[in-house]
DNA sequence: TTATATCATTGACATAGTGTCAATCAAACA
DNA sequence: TGTTTGATTGACACTATGTCAATGATATAA
């Protein structure tokens, strides 16, 4: 398997290690300090490169930290896509589970990452809107979920799918940074099956 | 009725006087500029005192804007603490959506100084901890109504309290920062009917 | 009334970060 | 070999923070 790098010219190889260098770099002061202390300074001195040269590379630190989310929110991005077409509600409520737990179990593979995206969700407005770019895409998915499963008679008819699609990934969103940030208060799976249960069947009788 | 600051030395009344309208200056700075755009500079100048008066009544940026805060936070304690006695499943469901009215008009009703605190949120652990203690506040209020309703044969005895009021909150909150960073998206009575429907019947038949 | 103590007020300063750009250096090419 | 191209650099201008020794005005005591 050859590698694209191989074939170009010494000085393009050069500026992609740079970049690359920048990037691991990068990952490494935002893991140790967080976003908002991270500095260029901190990332330039790991690199080894000249303090003018982060800036050849990346706008700025929410430039550098967009391009190191990216791989991150595309795993979110393949989560949301999952097929759902259940026939009778347990298979519904057994689909439902299965999602939550993957959106879950990924944010929690990630954890470290994920507390840096928190907060830089918090203090960037271009990251945030990356993050609502994730959000809405799950809730348009879901909403097509509900409308399905409406109209295989599954749903209830009177819930505006786009409205209770929402609701339910906030659900979802929520718990998900509670268990990033605070792991040991819940276990997964107590929170997946009420979760679960909740959106499903509702709490009263 | 008399004034309080009437009977303090002269001296004590320009102090106060000083930090009033560093208050003033700063609720004014926040309003204009947001949370992170807003500087001491800014504040100072309209507040007409010296750069360093600021830091003699105030540590910091985030804890003016606390202080700012704090009014508006116990508006929010004060709609946590409803009674909630319901002896029905009507009654619950009339008692809810009420409640979720409340926060959700409260919020509105303050809504350019929510979008400041929302912003004050993700920049400031301080205020994201105030924040987390409002919420915590409401959750742990809302576990003892379902442990009410579950008492009284109302709600379903499976789904465990603490989870529950969590979920619910979640969803509250969430829908809440909607409507204050983007009125026009939603009818506010359309969410509240959707949310409370979504939380006593659940989503499937 | 005057002297002294007290404390609110102040802005210059040290510090720390950002983003820019003209200069430098080394690879590519003619 | 000389020239061009573009990657790299750090000094600079700028903006903000938080501190503190000095200042000034009020309260107090003699």
């Amino acid at each position: 398997m050859k590698n694209p790098i191989d074939h170009l010219p010494a000085r393009q190889q050069q500026a992609l290690k740079t970049r690359q260098r920048l990037l691991q770099a990068g990952k490494e002061v935002f893991l140790e300090s967080g976003f908002q202390k991270a500095t260029i300074s901190q990332v330039i001195k790991k690199a080894k490169t000249g303090y003018g040269t982060a800036y050849v590379y990346f706008k700025n630190k929410d430039e550098l930290f967009i391009t190191l989310m990216e791989d991150l929110m595309n795993q979110f991005y393949e989560v949301a896509e999952m097929p759902f077409k259940p026939q009778a509600k347990e298979e519904a409520y057994e689909n439902i589970k299965n999602q939550v737990r993957l959106f879950l179990q990924l944010a929690l593979d990630e954890r470290d990452m994920m507390k840096v995206v928190k907060e830089a969700i918090g203090v960037s407005p271009e990251i945030e809107g990356k993050w609502y770019r994730i959000r809405e895409r799950f809730i348009e998915r879901i909403s097509v979920d509900i409308r399905y499963a409406q109209a295989q008679k599954l749903a209830k008819e009177h819930l505006d799918p786009a409205l209770t699609a929402r609701c339910w990934f906030y659900s979802n969103e929520m718990f998900m940074w509670e268990l990033v940030m605070n792991e040991e208060k819940y276990q997964m799976d107590d929170v997946i099956v009420n979760l679960t249960s909740m959106y499903t069947g509702g709490l009263y009788e």
